[in-house]
DNA sequence: CAGTATCCTCGCAGATACTG
DNA sequence: CAGTATCTGCGAGGATACTG
């Protein structure tokens, strides 16, 4: 009946995408990435409207991806701006972005391009690589149970190992 | 009135989440990456309605994020595998995995653990970095207009830069 | 300009039952 | 077991107006 909440699930991915896999979310972030930090700058670029706005932004507040200061005292307009729990997801951010430049806009080219602001170099394509720096094929990505690990996990763990070919669509 | 739909930014992330930027869907991916393909799979891993996981797995089929193939002639059971554009989310999903367990579960530690299944290394934390291989931090992440870009978009990283202070939050 | 307050609508998703 | 069909509701999110 209610909505099945992510947050029952024993998984980081699950967990993560409940606090920022909504389609707003993400933009915002983007856009935080870009230098854009306050509320109207937001609003105006995204189209999004303001009551819609003003709970993405506390959500991410508060989650910590955020954080929000006054612009000057007195005056009622704030900086929201990343956290290094929110600079953290870069990765993820910049790996959608090279997903949609490959496989979206693959023709007429992508609409913006990343560069390292201090050597002009364009940035690579994001990798997958063990503590080796050896570059990970999806199939050579296994896994296993982890401290955090319940029971549940544990066991949903071995069933899959136990069905797991290894191979992927042919 | 209508709900505002990405696929109007001219935007490899706006795009990209339009397509998967919901919760089951990067569910049913994850899972798809752990090996597991059928409807019944999803269903009883994830918990989902089989209305919405229908919804969900024609979605990403369509999207050829996933392909749809009879597992035997004659009988109506199918495996969902990732073709090699859903391979390529991999990055996403292991950047959303690692931010997760930093983030979420840094103290109980990670219920999974990610391995090169070759050398059984641990997975490196996803870094993003340039051409010459140099790690970037979050603020030498700089943008242009790409070849895609259209005015507006041109419009947007003008008045971008001029107000980017390169800073982020203190 | 930075939000808050209301109202309303549409669509996602849950429940359940059914077919091949 | 692999879906499809219907019905329903809840809640995200859009529109608009308002306040400090």
């Amino acid at each position: 009946m209610t909505r099945t909440s992510l947050q029952d699930f024993n998984c980081s991915l699950a967990r993560t995408v409940d606090l920022i896999g909504d389609k707003w979310s993400l933009l915002i972030l983007r856009d935080a990435f870009y230098g854009y930090s306050q509320f109207s700058d937001f609003r105006n670029r995204l189209g999004i409207t303001p009551t819609v706005l003003t709970a993405r932004l506390q959500a991410l507040t508060n989650a910590g991806i955020l954080q929000r200061d006054q612009v000057r005292e007195g005056i009622d307009r704030h900086h929201y701006r990343l956290t290094a729990k929110g600079r953290d997801l870069l990765p993820t951010i910049i790996s959608l972005v090279q997903w949609g430049d490959k496989w979206i806009f693959e023709e007429e080219g992508p609409p913006i391009v990343l560069r390292n602001r201090q050597t002009g170099n364009a940035l690579a394509r994001m990798e997958v690589c063990d503590s080796a720096g050896k570059v990970l094929a999806p199939r050579n990505v296994t896994f296993e149970a982890g401290p955090g690990a319940t029971a549940e996990t544990r066991a949903a763990v071995r069933s899959a190992r136990a069905s797991d070919t290894g191979d992927t669509a042919k």
